[in-house]
DNA sequence: CCAAAAGTGTTTATAGTACACCCATGT
DNA sequence: ACATGGGTGTACTATAAACACTTTTGG
């Protein structure tokens, strides 16, 4: 059968190596299709028509001995499968080749769908210097099914990168050389060998020290005055360090044998007291690198904010205006003049606990042990507005749900018929955890 | 009409000084009730039995001069509203008189209700010593409604804290004195007298250097191969520093000068190459104090890792296999031991991913630009599962809300009749945001 | 007696579900 | 022609929404 071999390269640029390589392909295929390839991590390539016009440079002077070399441009795919469909589709029935160099068999295994991609297509491995083929990785690549020959090349030692440390022009073609003088192509080299030293792999992360922060909770208490149908939110008077502005968040700073969670309780303990409450975690947010909390642990301290929002029940949450004096409730939709970045976060806040509200039982965190259902309807159209279903509605849909448990005992609330108390059942609810919508 | 003084005091202990307070309060009220009150933020107090039976002690030698002292433990509720609803309930229409000391004044605006609490009730200040009275606080008083007067009284300058930092029982009536050594009481006190120096107040943060954090971005990233039916995710092998576990998410440290969204885009294009993701931040954990990582910043430096999810086109998505070895994709119904930790957060992110895509629209964050309905099904239907909505409904649904832009163009996959090419209307779209289960 | 709050029921519109069936293309 | 995937329509059911009505208390 026709045999093709598929060799895509960098040509970054491409070398004398790669012009044995070639020679040797064309000794042993029937047609060699040869391609500049695109490495989307090569940050810092040459751009690709350069490349692929030194490739052509390499490639035509060839045709005068081997008329089986081509270039196929339309060949280059970041995946070899892919190459190998389109080549297939140019060629159709064809014995194909892949040819790769002996650095890349590693990673060969991790390839976009190996195991659909291997039994299509033959494996040629060209030794590259300085990276050895370990037999493990042949044997599981075969395993996998790849049909896989090394190939008994020994051509010059000389890669691409050879010439990039040391922009030694002897390792190119004559023209190749040429192209890139004319161009300035790789700026960075004087044109006379440089010492070889291991470079960093390119497209590295940044190695520097990683930075160090200092970590606060800062807490959105939210609470229901159900008699002025009112939500509440718990604000602190001018104590933030980064603003002048009046209000913000409470808040404090992690202290170094405490979880986020722990901080976030400590925090809310501090300022006010109650039995019941819900809390969770909101969202994270890193101050600018500017932002230097005063510390003596250097000023190289960047502060991160871990956000946390909380129900607790208004009758029973008694603020500690002792120790602090400036914590106080204000209504969710008279705000006084806030921190920016907090405003953000109350609004954030806000939409989680109306959404939160609508499918989870959080609610029966703040209510009493026992309670009406005119108490919980309240509670929801507190904070969800006017717009909530009606009492009626409400009601029928909780109680068909059945995770509302009757006590028998009655409780008559200044005028009107006695309202009948309720009991969440925790147990009863669980089927129905994750369904959304459960309270609309 | 007649005048009923109300006095809560923490009576830790009663001294000389309430009782000469009591004497006064005697001579100008018809009834003066007294309790020991209960702080829910003094957490090292004396027991509050104890608290009363003392003040009990100190109020029934009195009632041979003034009969018209008395205590009531019923009245004592952190709010004063309360004492008040109760006083009232007890004694019908009397004028009652709250009496507080100089040094809550300052917090008094911000109690429970203040604009329903002064109207009814007058307010007696006894003057304390060490805490003067602001002429400007008054006056705010007196604006939102208070009737306030100080009391003339000059009774002995002897406080529960003064003792409580001497352990002078001369400021104590004998009987007070005795109750508690009896009972060894307050430990701490030798019973001669100590220095006077100002003490910290109680229930106070703990003071210590706050702790500092080395903050890693961990990248949950998930893709969807359609053909397998398969919801994918990104692993690293063994690269976790806390852990022998083989397979972890690909993580890395925040650099000093970047943010966190910053750092988790790093992260995800160190690993691979995409044109179109969607990135949310997910959850913040702290790792335990004991897990130092290495570092030159010494040896106090915690660990915290914010979590990101991200959603990738798997077709587009080149991975980086050169230098990240370890990376792979691996189907969420066949996941590698991974560490315990990163295994929750697996969880939580799928569930998250689930929920997003029934309502917002990020789906078409990695769709191209135009695409059939049923790529967008197969999507849907291999993240949520073999019980999502069959298509003909899931079609007619979507093509009504009107966000999907017909192209008019027409593409043939294979075998079947070409299907429509439709485009995201993110205008369209607008109006339905935060609804939920557009997508059901 | 009425007002107020609790609780019940009825009607109507709408949205989800499960199908059956027609349409256009490649082989 | 027929398998394959794209696209349309219909009948049934469950639920949301609006509202009228009864019951039980306090004043």
């Amino acid at each position: 059968m026709f045999s093709i071999a598929l060799f895509g390269t960098s040509a970054d640029p491409p070398t004398l190596g790669h012009q044995a390589i070639l020679e040797w392909l064309a000794l042993h295929f029937d047609r060699v299709a040869v391609w500049a390839a695109d490495n989307p991590f090569k940050a810092k390539q040459i751009p690709l028509v350069h490349r692929q016009a030194m490739l052509q440079l390499l490639v035509t002077p060839m045709h005068e001995r081997h008329r089986n070399v081509e270039l196929y441009p339309e060949l280059s795919h970041p995946r070899s499968l892919k190459t190998l469909q389109q080549a297939r589709q140019k060629w159709g029935s064809a014995e194909f080749t892949l040819v790769v160099g002996s650095d890349v068999v590693p990673t060969l295994l991790h390839w976009y769908r190996v195991e659909e991609l291997l039994p299509q297509v033959m494996l040629l491995v060209i030794p590259r210097p300085g990276t050895a083929l370990s037999p493990v990785v042949l044997q599981r690549l075969r395993q996998a099914g790849a049909e896989l020959t090394v190939a008994d090349f020994e051509g010059p030692q000389v890669s691409s990168s050879y010439y990039r440390q040391t922009g030694d022009s002897q390792a190119l073609p004559a023209a190749v050389a040429n192209y890139i003088q004319q161009r300035n192509l790789y700026p960075d080299l004087t044109g006379e060998p440089q010492s070889l030293q291991p470079s960093p792999e390119s497209g590295d992360v940044p190695a520097g020290q990683p930075a160090t922060f200092a970590v606060r909770v800062d807490n959105i208490i939210f609470s229901v005055d159900t008699d002025q149908n009112c939500l509440l939110v718990l604000l602190n008077q001018g104590q933030h360090p980064s603003t002048s502005m009046n209000w913000s968040l409470p808040g404090t700073l992690v202290q170094p044998e405490e979880s986020l969670e722990a901080a976030a309780y400590r925090n809310l303990a501090e300022k006010l007291h109650v039995e019941k409450l819900y809390l969770e975690q909101l969202y994270t947010v890193s101050g600018p690198p500017s932002e230097v909390e005063a510390t003596s642990m250097g000023d190289n301290l960047r502060s991160l904010s871990v956000s946390y929002f909380a129900l607790v029940p208004y009758e029973e949450a008694v603020l500690n205006t002792q120790e602090h004096h400036g914590i106080a409730w204000h209504p969710l939709n008279a705000l006084p003049p806030l921190v920016a970045q907090h405003k953000d976060m109350l609004t954030y806040a806000h939409r989680r606990l109306c959404n939160k509200l609508e499918y989870s039982p959080m609610a029966f965190d703040v209510l009493p042990e026992t309670f009406t259902l005119s108490e919980l309807y309240q509670l929801y159209r507190t904070v969800l507005g006017a717009h909530f279903s009606d009492y009626s509605n409400f009601r029928s849909r909780l109680l068909k749900l059945g995770f509302l448990a009757d006590t028998g005992q009655k409780v008559t609330r200044g005028a009107g018929r006695p309202a009948s108390l309720y009991r969440f059942d925790a147990e009863a609810f669980a089927p129905l955890k994750d369904k959304p919508l459960v309270f609309v």
